[in-house]
DNA sequence: CAATAGGAAATTTTCGAAAGAAATCGAAAC
DNA sequence: GTTTCGATTTCTTTCGAAAATTTCCTATTG
């Protein structure tokens, strides 16, 4: 999940590795709480991530006071911190924030979009379509085949989408609202749940794709149409907490 | 400013002084920052702001690792941390993107507004009003009367409109760009520049009002309006950096 | 028996020093 | 005169221990 939201704030210099333990201890962190490795709600013991990560105090507290930031931790003065809980609430909000600032990213990318971008997208989607073949076909095998270069795919097609703009603050946005309704997705597509309206993905891409080169307002209603219906899909699918 | 961006993130319990060391180098920084205290794009140096502040290096890290993603400061891995340089381009993207948030903002809350809702926003208006009046009649006396306090209302104004749109993310998004354009708005209103068209900001806060209370979609286009026009004079009035 | 105060343990937060990396400066080589 | 290399200095980053605070447990009181 290289590239997703975060990386425009600590400049280091090549595209290889962190230079800093602070961004180190940022990466795992966020990547453990949107997998679920770290549970939603529990508390975050700094004891415990010194241990888990082999880090320190002073680099572990700079990542989580930056995860906070961006929704995925919280924290109370002297209480330390804890992983963000799940909520139907919360899904939705960030849906439907999504939403908002993806539909005008989108336009925007219409507006002003040259041959790159429209490249850039047909790339993307094709992409998106040979892994998820590759998925299907490996479906039912070796567990959970690798959902992490599938994700990647995904991410980078409706990036491309989006990435003419010319905003970096809707672009910046529109990552950190992938990565925090990626919480909600994932636990979604390591089993099929039963009682699913099986659901042509594929197609809705398609869709999305197409209005876009055509510069059809359209492309916007599918955008929304295409996240609301997952979002409607794992509320009906997830087990939520009593009290969310 | 006691309430803007940020307050929600550390929960200290009552309404009083914050409870580490970590939130006051947070506020004190950023006010800083927004005041002009620290000049844009200047580089930060923790010996100094260890001395400025009597804080040490942990709790000023945390600070500015926050501040870095609210987009006030910009950070280079082992290089350190730096004011976010201003420019007209940041200036637009914050401001079509204020507008782009608190225009589904303010619709939200129009739809679903109750009467406390309403009676917030005349009271705030009203507020404003006084304070404005006040700040007119001793225009001209000993420096920069009460800004602050201005400033206060005139956000307090603002987040009344929205108040019920019930997306904590918008709110939280609200808060931040208030922030960030603040940092444009505040060399300008320190003097008023030569050649600038006398503007009624009392009638177009007015408009915005009656509009809002109408539940009329006109208040949307009324605040944007508001928005550019404020974003128009900064951006004739201000002397940009060479580059930028 | 419930409520409360006191104290021990666990945890967060802060500090100052040590380690590590980049920038600076000057001398030597081209 | 310009470039390159190396040592020195400056600065950031990290660490582990000390300080401050909360939480938990127990004994005591009404």
């Amino acid at each position: 999940m290289a590239g997703v939201a975060g990386d425009r704030r600590i400049v280091s210099e090549g595209a290889g590795e962190p230079a800093t333990l602070s961004e180190v201890a940022y990466q795992r962190l966020r990547a453990d709480i949107v997998s679920g490795a770290l549970d939603a709600g529990k508390p975050l013991r700094l004891e415990a991530l010194k241990q888990r990560y082999g880090l320190s105090f002073s680099p572990l507290r700079e990542a989580l006071m930056r995860l906070q930031s961006e929704r995925l931790v919280l924290s109370t003065a002297l209480r330390g911190f804890s992983v963000a809980p799940l909520s139907r609430a919360e899904m939705k909000d960030a849906t439907e924030t999504r939403i908002l600032i993806e539909s005008d990213a989108l336009r925007r990318s219409m507006q002003g979009g040259d041959d790159d971008w429209e490249a850039a997208i047909v790339a993307a989607f094709h992409a998106l379509s040979l892994q998820a073949e590759r998925q299907s076909r490996l479906s039912g095998e070796v567990g959970a085949v690798d959902m992490h270069a599938m994700d990647e795919r995904h991410y980078q097609f409706h990036r491309a989408l989006i990435a003419h703009c010319g905003s970096p603050r809707l672009l910046d946005l529109a990552d950190q609202l992938y990565v925090e309704t990626q919480r909600y997705r994932r636990p979604c597509l390591v089993g099929r749940v039963a009682g699913t309206p099986a659901r042509d993905v594929a197609a809705e891409h398609q869709q999305i794709m197409d209005a876009t080169l055509r510069r059809s307002e359209d492309a916007v209603r599918y955008l929304a149409e295409h996240y609301r219906r997952t979002a409607e899909i794992i509320e009906a699918s997830t087990v939520w907490p009593s009290s969310a």
